[in-house]
Parts: C-alpha cells; sequence; structure tokens
DNA sequence: CTTAGCACTCATCTCTTTAGAGTGCTAACG
DNA sequence: CGTTAGCACTCTAAAGAGATGAGTGCTAAG
C-alpha cells in the first residue's frame, strides 16, 4: 500500500511531530541523517501522503502533523519486539517495589481529603521518619577539620553530610564514639536519634570522651539534617490551581507547579515559624517569587507534644481564608488526635 | 488605626475579591447590602484605604483589590470563633476514616509510577470489589411493575437502583426471593455476585419460585450495574497535561481534566473492548469530543485468568506510543503477577 | 459629612498591517 | 523518468492602531 519511502518518510514525520509537537516541514525531513532525499522531493512524497489521508496540513503554508490515519498506521507498524530501555525498567520495578507505610498512607490520605474539600492545592509534609531507624553511622575523618558522617537507614537510604571537627580529636576518640553510637542507638528512628543521643549516651559519652560536649555538638548537627531531609511530601489537587482564574495564564501556573515539584524548597516554605497553631502566610510573605500571588496556609501535628509534620493549603491570595484555616485546625487535631492513638 | 466604616468596607472588598476575582469598584460595594452608603463615599474611603496600604488598584480607571497588608488585616482580625459548617466538618471526618484497601494501595502506587516515568497522565481502574462484600440486600416494591433494589456492602456504602419488575409477581414472591437471597450470598465479594447468583441459588430458585427466569434477569441487571460502579478509579499526573505544548490554552486542558473528574464516563473509556492486551485509541476513536486531540493507551491486569481492571495513560496524540506501550505491558505483568502471589 | 455629575484614564477588544515559514508548481538536470 | 532548484503564493502569528466602557477623582450642591 505504502512504498517503503513513503514509510520512511511518514515514520520520520511522525518521530519528529512526537518530539517537537511542531509541523514538520520538508526542509526538516530532509536535513535529517536517515533521509538522502531534497526537500522538494520529499514534499512530493508528502502531497501524496496526505492525499492518502495520512498526513494533514493545519493550513496551507504550514508544515505537515500526523493525521488518526498517519498516527494508527505508525503504531500499528511499530517494531512489536521494542522494550523500553533495561534502565528504565529497572527503575519501574524498583518504585514498584516501594511500600507506603501505614503513617504514610494516612497523610496521603489526608492530603486527598484536603484538596478536595476546599478545591486548593494541599501539602502535607509527613514525617518518613517513622518507618526509617538507624541500621548504620559512620565518621570517616578527611582531613585535621573535617569528616564525613554517613548515615544508613533501615530502608536502605544513605544521607552523607560533610562535618566540621573539633581541634585535637584523635582518631582513636572518633572510633569509640562511632562504636558507642552503632551500639547504642541501632534500629532506633530517626526522629527520636536525637533525644536518645542525650538520654541514653550523655553519660557514657562523659565518662570515655575527651572532647565530649563539642563532639556532641558535632553529632548533634549531623541528626538535626538528617531529620529535616527524612520528611516526605505529599501533594495532592494540584490541578485545582488552574481553576483559579488568576492563573488561566499557563506560564504562571506553570512556574508554581514546578515550584510545587522541587521538593526540598517547598519542605523548607513549609517548616513552621516560631510556635506551631495556624499559620498564614500571605503573598510575598512566602519568601518565593513564584508565589508572590499565592497564600499558604499551615497547621502542625504532633506525637507526644513534639511537632512532627505539617499540613498546608496553598491557593491564590485571594483565598478563603476563614474556611480553609477552620478546616485546617479540624484536620490537624484530628491526625495528631489519630497518630498519639495510633503509636501507643 | 481604622475607623469602623473603613473596616466595614475593607471586609467587603476583601470577600467580593475572594469571591469574584475581580477588581472591586465602589459601586458594587454600595449596592451590598450591608453598606448603606454611596458609590462616591465608598471612593473617598477606598482612596483613604489605598492610602494606608491596604488596597491596590491594578490600573487607574480599574476597582481596588486588597494588598497584602489588606489580606494581612483580614486575616488578623477573622473572627476566631468561625467554625466550617457542621456539614463540611462531618464530611472531612467521614472521608479521614476512610481506609484503601491493600490492594487499591498497590494501585495507587502504580498510578503514581506509571505517570512519574511517562510524564503523562495515568489512570488505573481498580477494583473495590476486593475488599467488599454484601451485607444486606433488599427489594422494596414501588408499585405492581417497578421496585427499589438496595445493596449495603461491608464498608457500609449504600447503592440503589430502580428495576422494573416482570408483570404478576406477587409480594410473597419478592420476599421469598429477598430471605434467599440474604441467606445465601451474605458475605460474598460483590464481584461474585454474579456468578454465585447462578451457582449457588440456581436450582433453588428454580424450586421455590415460580417466575424463575425472569426474576434472575432482574437479579442478574441488578448486580451487574453493582460491579461497574464499584470500581474504583485513580489518576495521577493530571498536571502533566500542561506541559504539552498542544494544551497551552487553559480552557482546552479544562475540558480534559474536568473530563477526567467524571469517573463513570472515565471508567466506561477505560473498559478493553474485546480481548485483552495493549490497546491504543488515537483521537477520535476515544468515543468523546475532548479527547478528541488525545490517546489512550490502556492494558489489563488480571486475577485467575479474569481481566479485574485496566490501566491506562492519556496523552496528547502525539505520544511516545513505543515506550509508553512497554512500559504498560510490563507494569501489567508486574501487576498481574502480584496479585496472584498475593491472593493465593 | 454625604452625594450627584462629569471629565478623564487606561485595559481590552477588534481590525489592520507586516514578516516569515513552508508550500506547490514549473523547468532544468543527470 | 525520477530528482532537484527556484520562485510566486498562501496563510499564521506578531505588532500596531483605533474604539469601547468600566471605574475613578474631583467639584459643587444638598
Amino acid at each position: 500500500m505504502l512504498t517503503e519511502r513513503q514509510r520512511m518518510i511518514l515514520n520520520a514525520i511522525v518521530d519528529d511531530y512526537i518530539r517537537s509537537a511542531e509541523p514538520v516541514g520538508s526542509r526538516s525531513i530532509s536535513k535529517r541523517g536517515d533521509v538522502g532525499y531534497s526537500p522538494a522531493t520529499i514534499r512530493n512524497e508528502m502531497a501524496d501522503l496526505e492525499e492518502l489521508g495520512f498526513l494533514e496540513q493545519p493550513h496551507t503554508s504550514a508544515g505537515r502533523i500526523p493525521s488518526h490515519k498517519g498516527y494508527r498506521y505508525y503504531v500499528d507498524h511499530l517494531d512489536p519486539a521494542y522494550s523500553a530501555p533495561p534502565g528504565e525498567i529497572r527503575l519501574l520495578r524498583k518504585f514498584f517495589a516501594e511500600k507506603l507505610s501505614a503513617m504514610e498512607q494516612v497523610i496521603q490520605h489526608a492530603a486527598m481529603i484536603l484538596s478536595h474539600m476546599t478545591n486548593y492545592t494541599s501539602i502535607l509534609l509527613g514525617p518518613e521518619v517513622f518507618h526509617t531507624s538507624l541500621r548504620h553511622f559512620q565518621l570517616l575523618p578527611l582531613n585535621e577539620e573535617t569528616a564525613v558522617a554517613i548515615i544508613v537507614t533501615s530502608t536502605g537510604q544513605v544521607e552523607n553530610k560533610t562535618v566540621q571537627l573539633p581541634p585535637d580529636v584523635p582518631v582513636s576518640e572518633i572510633e569509640k564514639v562511632v562504636n558507642l553510637l552503632n551500639s547504642k542507638l541501632m534500629n532506633v528512628p530517626i526522629y527520636k536519634l536525637k533525644t536518645r543521643l542525650y538520654t541514653e549516651l550523655g553519660q557514657e559519652m562523659e565518662r570515655h570522651i575527651s572532647n565530649y560536649e563539642e563532639i556532641m555538638k558535632v553529632l548533634d548537627n549531623i541528626f538535626l539534617d538528617g531529620e529535616a531531609d527524612h520528611q516526605r511530601l505529599f501533594l495532592s489537587g494540584t490541578t485545582n490551581m488552574l481553576t483559579q482564574p488568576e492563573f488561566k495564564d499557563v506560564d504562571k501556573v506553570k512556574t508554581i507547579l514546578d515550584l510545587l515539584e522541587e521538593t526540598p524548597t517547598l519542605t523548607k516554605m513549609m517548616a513552621p515559624q516560631d510556635g506551631g497553631g495556624i499559620q498564614v502566610r500571605i503573598g510575598t510573605e512566602n519568601d518565593h517569587e513564584a508565589f508572590a500571588n499565592c497564600s499558604l496556609i499551615t497547621a502542625t501535628y504532633s506525637l507526644e507534644g513534639e511537632a512532627l509534620g505539617t499540613i498546608g493549603i496553598l491557593g491564590p491570595t485571594r483565598m478563603e481564608y476563614a474556611r480553609v484555616m477552620s478546616i485546617l485546625n479540624i484536620l490537624s487535631k484530628d491526625l495528631t488526635a489519630m497518630l498519639s492513638h495510633w503509636y501507643k
């Protein structure tokens, strides 16, 4: 039905169009390495393919785009043996094997509810913390002043951080500390590391280690960081942004949505400022430019009196503050109640 | 700092703007029932409020919108006792109490993976079926010809459907059928109801019930419906639609996204046509106009040889068919494998 | 202090013009 | 006879030029 050359050209056009989303001109096909014909020749073939119904012209002086029939032909003649690259498959399987902890499910679920009820975007910061514990700790001196701290968690995640060492700490001392930590803090949940450091190790450290206080500071610093980095972010209702008339410009929405994908930035923004309770950040009070026209309302939930995570609603500055604040208030309390019931 | 009247006007402007997203003019404030002043008076106050920094003008001849300071004032002076309407709170708590079954988590998780890996929107149809079973069945005659069938599931969901009764069925007969169903089909998973109807009840029905065949038809009809309605839909990556240049027009995206919210329509579209395997529906081959520029690629996963659900990717007609088809193929097989392992 | 009236401003919509990409056709070439 | 160069032609997208109208600020009267 189609000549070999026509098939090749059709394939080239579909491929190009899939990549570029722009009508494909004869010149650009001609310039591809795998097609050895001039634009004029391609044009002739394209005219034929159009007549046969495989291509379309959006308008007279545009390039061609595949018609439905063209796509259909392309799909039906795809190499059936084609398989995604092995790296991709490995990734797919790896993600698929992951599981959410019961805790995370609750958070994710809450995110969904929030976005549905408010018609805004909800952002929930949940403590990954809950299902990861310490498997291994290492502190490798790089030189006299700096060392790399390595934390391996029960889920196999490896975190590392470069830290400044206090002056004049002999290697033997460091080894002692590391051994102590590994023996005493093994299997302790990440989020409890910092407190356990003091409650369980304080005395022993004081007895055996010379620079006790300064080393304590270093460790404190390391675990503090681990705590923040391990939080997990759940989003829901991002498309609700689109329904707001102030964001009818796609580019504006895009900058916001892109920022929502940037987990670290978002995590920082969600961090509660001084004290808990409901917090409202209006427009530029969010310290990111893309949120200049947004307001972020957050509330914290907690376990045993300690703030664990944050739930938040992102909307236009023109937001139904009263309603959203009330809903956040209720849900954060319910979450807190549920958690304390759960982990008791 | 602000006079009572200024506060009132500021509040009115913020409220109006929250609702309308349009700059608020003096006239519209004046016309509100709760403000008894003419536009000119309002204008004077508005000029003052602008000077104080609570309001802004997008341009000289537009109405006013609240500034950040204006929102801040509004928020800080919100009635602290305000609480969302009780109906809303009840709804919130109800949703929050819901739980996803293990099965559903897997599906939802798969949806996320798919959208992340493909950068398109993923739609997964999972069998709610798995964790709901029949708790109670009722058939209430309305008159001689019609009756309401009520199905209560183990999760407390209540489904009802109006059905046509065959002529001349005495009430006593109906009662017998209902009793038989309740005694024999109690705790049977919804998805097995239809087959069990025949395997377990066929003979007994035939013996005791006069209009056996016609009543069977009615029941069949009822359970068929329940089966379809109980499938659960998971979406992920809806915002990926935005990154496609063909959908840079917000209105176009909106029609698509709106359709994605319509669960029943979507469920129907995802239904596999004749036979399983990977299916590609290009443009208008999807029987909904809003998807004229979209392609939907679907694959089914199954349990014990029976198709249970569908996983799909929605993207522009200009889609990376080969890659997506390969990924769907792998994931659908992995899902099938996982399920058979799970439910054995 | 409040309100009516009127001139003024500026965004938005529509219409027109312009620039550029890509075609179709014709004629020449190997 | 298939392939290629050249050129006129077409049509969109971008830029510019009025017309429209909502809403203001100011002034003067109530």
